[in-house]
DNA sequence: CTGAAAGCGCTTACAG
DNA sequence: CTGAAAGCGCTTACAG
């Protein structure tokens, strides 16, 4: 009869315990653990049955010690907090990349770090190694903390072609070019000639991009390209509205507009029916990215899909490239566009 | 003259250089690292001066082999992702405990583990080691999670008030039944007399306390208390929507609503809008929450503010208090009306 | 395929 | 206040 002890928290077993149970030694269970190279399988059978007696469970202080691998990948955003809780794309990036690395068992740790002061302890901590990669999320040029990182020699991988020095850095991101021009063409293929832009902020990628594309499609359609027809904004709802109404009171025949962002555009379609235009009778409108925005409009917004799903699996795939030290470039991914109700 | 290195990654520094080039033995060194005690100001200075020149960063990993502390928290949400990033309140409040931990230089980690599987792979994630303590946010009464954490041996913090067995677990939580009183008086205060309710799902405390109190306060106020007054809601917007459809298909005299949350709010006020109703002078709707739903919505909701703030701060402060093996009970916090145009 | 042994970088009684 | 030393639980050449 055996002494039934309650189930406290004692000693948890090692290693230790489990080679002693298994009859082998400490580095047979230890190879057992990485892979099961080298170990026969009649160790491996006894070391399997060692693992469910003791309940034994991997220290993986321990480990990481040893390896200098922390088994995890940071999640940091660069931004001020309210973009990120404002901007629906980011979250649905968020759960991609968790999910992609879950795959390969290995968790995601958020940070955001969106002041100097925040970011000055980022580095820290992600230098002292508590993590074995960072993906990167800021829309913005010229982040410093991206090329800090990868001075201190952190696996990096962007969400977004970065500009300025940077640019050689590894990147996943849509071809936002190729979008734009999609988004204008439709417009202009809708008989629409008096069409006006709502851009994201000229450091972005994305404010750049998808205004060149818009360019390029007046002009390959004989449309002037006309200063006028063209407002900048943040990426913030407030913003595309009050870039809406500017070019509204610029423009007052205004036909359609392309807005680089739903949530923008979202603004942009409140501003219009301020002004008494329908959508899309009155003035069509396109948005960007067919984030959760676009379906929550009235009307539903036409829009340019980017694939999250793949960009943060790429993302993924480019880090852990990175982690076991490939030297790996960029990926640009195409869009596509998501007819609804406001074109 | 020095030979110059090029920056490489070369073997970091450890505490063995960092007392060598102090001439002070490890000992002193790792007790200057945890808090200086037992170390003199003249040891404390040369070890200051050593870490500079050294460039030593801690080396966690083996600190936590030591201590069985990992430094970081998870915040775990045991819901479907979709609940995540359709409730601002979830956003709020990661933002409030993330800086919260920041404050003492713990990071914290967010997880999602809406399946058995990938509950399955959190406990053995969280039982590895691998944090210290859980936040964990569900809405859900009855969540297995909860208490194998608890059995585990694992710190954990609850946000909202646990329902069933796990009732004695350490939580925080606003005056869900308070918040609905005043909600409600406010309603009758406003001369309204056929209030109608849309609740939470009955089997979240959010969800039973408020309906409590609206019923509290129908019956104070010498209102009848209708079944038919009455519908159930899952803290969407569609399901806001819904419900609001059937309040006012069965009671098309319905003169206010109090909504259990400014997401099914905002969906109540599309559905009245439909019907044709004006707000707040044909009906008034007051939601709960206060969160960024509440702003968006057209008219902006009047409200019942969380302490979003507050809550994340006690989270964190019980949490903290787990670890250290204190033990703690649970917070609430008082709620507070807000008013804007809806009523 | 396997075991014995060194060692990862730190913390923590212990003796002074 | 301080140093010498043991040890945390694992991995990994190394020799067989």
């Amino acid at each position: 009869m055996t002494m039934s002890v309650p189930a406290r928290r004692r000693r948890a077993p090692t290693i230790h315990d489990v080679a002693r149970e298994a009859g082998v030694s400490r580095g047979t269970v230890s190879r057992f653990l990485n892979g099961g190279h080298n170990v026969s399988a009649v160790s491996a059978k006894a070391v399997e049955e060692a693992i469910r007696k003791t309940g034994y469970v991997l220290n993986r202080h321990a480990r990481s010690l040893i390896t200098g691998r922390s088994g995890s990948a940071a999640f940091l955003l660069t931004e001020p907090q309210e973009k990120f809780f404002e901007d629906p794309n980011f979250n649905v990036l968020l759960r991609g990349c968790t999910q992609a690395l879950a795959a390969h068992d290995i968790p995601l740790l958020m940070m955001i770090a969106g002041t100097r002061e925040e970011q000055r302890r980022l580095l820290r901590y992600v230098t002292s190694g508590h993590v074995d990669g960072v993906l990167l999320v800021s829309s913005h040029t010229g982040d410093p903390v991206a090329e800090q990182l990868a001075e201190a020699g952190v696996p990096v991988v962007l969400c977004g072609k970065p500009m300025g020095p940077g640019g050689r850095m590894a990147h996943v991101a849509a071809d936002d070019r190729d979008g734009a021009r999609e988004m204008v063409r439709h417009l202009v293929g809708l008989g629409r000639r008096r069409i006006g832009t709502v851009t994201g902020p000229l450091d972005t990628p994305g404010g750049v991009e998808r205004l060149a594309g818009y360019r390029e499609v007046l002009a390959e359609s004989g449309l002037p390209v006309a200063q006028e027809l063209i407002a900048t904004g943040d990426y913030s709802r407030e913003g595309g509205e009050a870039a809406a109404t500017a070019l509204l009171a610029r423009r007052p025949d205004l036909d359609a507009l392309f807005v680089a962002s739903d949530l923008m555009a979202q603004g942009a379609l409140a501003a219009l029916t301020a002004a008494g235009r329908r959508v899309p009778q009155d003035v069509a409108v396109g948005g960007f990215d067919d984030s959760s925005a676009a379906v929550a409009s009235r009307p539903a917004l036409t829009t340019i899909r980017q694939p999250w799903d793949r960009i943060s699996q790429e993302m993924v795939r480019l880090l852990l490239a990175r982690i076991s030290g490939e030297d790996t470039s960029a990926v640009i991914l195409p869009t596509e566009l998501v007819r609804r109700q406001s074109t």
